[in-house]
DNA sequence: TACATTGATTGAAACGTTTGAACCCGATTT
DNA sequence: AAATCGGGTTCAAACGTTTCAATCAATGTA
């Protein structure tokens, strides 16, 4: 059928197999204002053709002539975190109503694929740019050529407020102190915490949280019992810590009742040490995680976690940078969610007789 | 700075700028071969400003020109599915060394939003198209309006050979055998099977590489101990239908020391039920998954499962995809890849004195 | 009869690139 | 002295759309 030397149906194609011209095909098939004047019979004459002939329109041609993409760039810092994904789908329930398509992309992890990618958005003049920083991310220059095109852009797991960037972010303490407020209400007083890395912005305020309610119920957080998370070597580098410091903590018989993890993967690696070790979650030990990511609602037993409202903030930050785009600009700002509380399998009451959690021995 | 009316720099600025025509500007920053005869200070000249202005050529002019897009689109039929992440990154490995860019899509499992993408992508004129169907897809008119198009087309996680369209899928029929072999070899005599849905197509060889082992190894498959997954409402459905199944066969106190599930997700939920019925796992009795997705990893105990190699399906599906693009055309065939077992904790020798897997109680 | 109005269609310019052909001009060859 | 060459640069056309302005026939109005 009379595909032309690209390969690809245009619209002079259409013209000449329906003996109209091509800006009536144009008109027609784009559903332009001035199809109103177009002869009845002219537009379904025009519009069996062009399916017949399997046309679509040219996205390179039409976005360069009218100057918009309907376009918003996604660019996740790692997607295989099990974070990323309901962010992204919140993010896409609120484009697609709005018939702006996602352009995702993925970064792996990689520096200089980060600046590949973004370099890639503002060739296809994406009309905004959403990043999901899940972890780690140093010094971007983001600011630098994002800027100079000025394409509206936001991020999500990052405060860069104060430079300037739109940032969405949950409400770390409040979510530490969840968690910790759970705890001590089964009566734990004996509780590891596993602090997450030094160069994640959620570690320092998720602690603060933890900390300011332990002494609200007048507990004392031994120190012996507090660890860090070093470095973030990938998603899959909490779960070998959690596994690593529960070992040391058993190694070295330092009683606990239950350990408060960074993360959801840190709380699955502490499972994993405690059951080697021979002891039951939660009977001997309970164990809560942070974030809510998929994983962690089918292992077994269910992780109790403080859930990060993912969605939400995917369906926040669409919002806020369609807003943008569409000229009603606010001041760039942090907008903290809030976490909630799900209480699963992983959580009990400290063994009777409380203390030493290692008294409860299986069989 | 000089920004025009669209926000984006372009080449007219830095001809501007700098006092050279747009041609030279053009050959010099796209590096054209022309631009060897380009003095060597206009280079620099013209470099420097293009930089100073954050100038990013508008692949949309730029692929409207050269016909061509260097794009590719992946289509996942539903990205929280974790099977399909890794074998994005294999993709996106064979596809960064030779300059194509992935256009990666979440069609959320929805019907009408994969005719949605799959128009984007023509209409974005990708060079060729991966389909990642993760599970079901019934009558795809991908065949219509792609074909038309004539672009190359691809699918991995189901066979339409047949239509005419290559694929890739893991050999499950081999990959059935691997687990049953490997549970018979351990000594079990009473499995259950959880089998996949109808509607998938790698339901059946898996299930008929299992019989073939029953066979071989002189076992019979006791029927009342054979399931079948029904429907696929989701990647989680696998989850509800392993714990129904184990809860029901433990209710009619039906004796078996292990359950070879359908894919990890089903296993993760026959682990539940077997836990909360108070039966130890490995101990008590075996589970296998399929798949090795990441949450059969890091659960406990981790779980014993026959590996799809995922990541070198993406590779294979790019290498092929980019013969296609570049001409060689092949005949459309199935390629199978071959599964791996992967041995972790979830699998062990059937309690002794064998046979009934509730005899072993857990304290 | 001339003039405006309407309805249906088309011409042509523009979007930002790329690129083969053309141009200019000084240097080399015949 | 004319012809050739070639380094450096620019012209102009093209890619597939969209859209304003223009055209043209037919109808209604003064």
């Amino acid at each position: 059928m009379g595909q032309r030397k690209s390969g690809h149906v245009t619209l002079l194609d259409i013209a000449r197999a329906s003996g109209f011209s091509i800006s009536t095909v144009s008109i027609v098939l784009s559903e332009a204002p001035l199809s109103q004047n177009v002869a009845a019979f002219t537009r379904t004459h025009i519009r069996t053709i062009a399916r017949q002939l399997g046309y679509h329109p040219d996205a390179y041609a039409r976005s360069l002539r009218r100057r918009t993409t309907q376009t918003i760039g996604i660019v996740a810092f790692d997607l295989s975190d099990p974070f990323c994904i309901p962010i992204v789908r919140g993010i896409q329930a609120k484009l697609q109503p709005s018939g702006y398509f996602p352009l995702l992309m993925d970064v792996q992890t990689q520096r200089a694929l980060f600046d590949d990618y973004l370099h890639m958005l503002l060739e296809r003049r994406a009309d905004g740019v959403i990043v999901i920083a899940s972890w780690v991310f140093e010094e971007m220059n983001l600011l630098g050529d994002v800027r100079k095109n000025n394409v509206p852009i936001l991020i999500i797991g990052r405060d860069l407020s104060a430079r300037g960037t739109s940032s969405i972010l949950v409400d770390n303490q409040e979510g530490g102190a969840l968690a910790m407020r759970h705890l001590c209400e089964l009566g734990h007083r004996r509780i590891a915490v596993i602090r997450g890395p030094q160069e994640l912005c959620d570690s320092e305020p998720r602690w603060k949280g933890i900390r300011d309610v332990a002494v609200q119920c007048g507990m004392q957080l031994d120190e012996r019992l507090v660890f860090q998370l070093l470095g973030v070597a990938g998603p899959a580098s909490g779960f070998e810590g959690g596994l690593q410091y529960v070992r040391a903590m058993l190694a070295r018989r330092q009683p606990f009742t239950a350990v408060l993890a960074f993360d959801d993967l840190t709380a699955l690696g502490v499972v994993r040490g405690l059951r080697e070790a021979g002891l039951r979650v939660p009977e001997d030990c309970s164990v809560m995680g942070f974030d809510d990511i998929f994983p962690a609602e089918v292992a077994t037993p269910a992780m109790t976690t403080i859930r990060q409202p993912l969605r939400e903030m995917g369906m926040e930050a669409a919002e806020r940078l369609l807003d943008a785009i569409r000229g009603k600009a606010e001041k760039p700002r942090l907008h903290r969610t809030r976490p909630e509380l799900i209480v699963r399998m992983s959580t009990a009451a400290p063994p009777v007789p409380a203390g030493n959690a290692r008294n409860g021995r299986r069989r």
